[in-house]
DNA sequence: ATACCTGCAAACAATTTGCACAAAC
DNA sequence: GTTTGTGCAAATTGTTTGCAGGTAT
């Protein structure tokens, strides 16, 4: 009891069970599911690191065919981010930046050499949560979680990242 | 064993002890102590909440006096940031802000209705991270951990921040 | 005296908004 | 056919930079 179990084992979120889960996500939520959205989409389901908006309208350009303009991207982001199909990382690798996620209570472990994000839940804190309460008097209702290190990848290869 | 002792009690830092400390680190770092330099700490340690360079440099207007130039404002929050007299703040009341801290390993427990700022050390993920670093072979090398949630006055008070 | 620091104003970067047109249900 | 989404371009907002002149040590 002292070492709880997680609910789920670490792992990187699969892009195209992630895609999946967004276009019903989507479907569900009444939100309509257009060809630039869908760019949009499938442009980040390929980053293996986290991303701003910036980089994402950019490489949105490149990626052949026509591009959605600047605003959807924005939108989009921010529907993506709010209903907790992206998570924002602080610190670490990506200074700031976007990375998939799943909706619900998880954290992140960034890779800060190649960027690599592997999410993981149960986060262990609520020892640490009650004896704050009790020195602070504080009613604790959430945190902010994220782990930096380097993925053996990269610690094998010494200076090598291992994203593309 | 399960519950370590934080090394220094979960506290507010005090303003006072924190320009004081602050100028000493200048001298001992051969930084220049100047008026504009001042008036910035000056005005930081009277904040009780997590504040925006933005802010900060509004409210330098409003306090009488010359005030700096918006440069000067943005280096010395670099500076402060830097040697960790600063830290940021991400979510929870402040969406996002700077607040006043000591250099170190410390994390922060925001109040979300008003702001107030406790910072602990001791943030017991020797065992979440030991499991970690065992289930992913990443080695940890850090992390970020905000607590949030309703200080006492703020939960006494129903809804009635407790800051100015 | 001589670094270092400051203010200004312009450059830059990032994000948001209004609105006419287009597409999805 | 109505609601929702899109693109554009301009407006905001936030931050950085170059440089001439000023100031702490």
């Amino acid at each position: 009891m002292t070492t709880p179990e997680a609910p789920t084992p670490p792992a990187r979120v699969n892009p195209e069970a992630w895609m999946q889960a967004v276009r019903g996500a989507w479907r569900v939520g009444g939100l309509r599911v257009t060809e630039p959205r869908l760019r949009v989409l499938q442009t980040i389901a390929r980053y293996g690191a986290p991303f701003s908006a910036e980089q994402l309208y950019d490489d949105l350009s490149r990626d052949g065919g026509e591009r959605p303009g600047r605003a959807t991207v924005y939108r989009t982001l921010e529907h993506l981010h709010s209903a907790g199909w992206l998570a924002r990382i602080h610190g670490g690798a990506g200074e700031a930046g976007y990375v998939t996620s799943l909706p619900g209570h998880v954290h992140h472990l960034v890779c800060t050499s190649c960027g690599t994000v592997i999410a993981f839940a149960g986060c262990a804190l609520d020892e640490l949560v009650a004896r704050l309460a009790a020195q602070t008097d504080f009613a604790i209702e959430g945190h902010l979680l994220q782990l930096y290190g380097r993925c053996a990848t990269c610690r094998k290869a010494r200076s090598h990242p291992c994203a593309d």
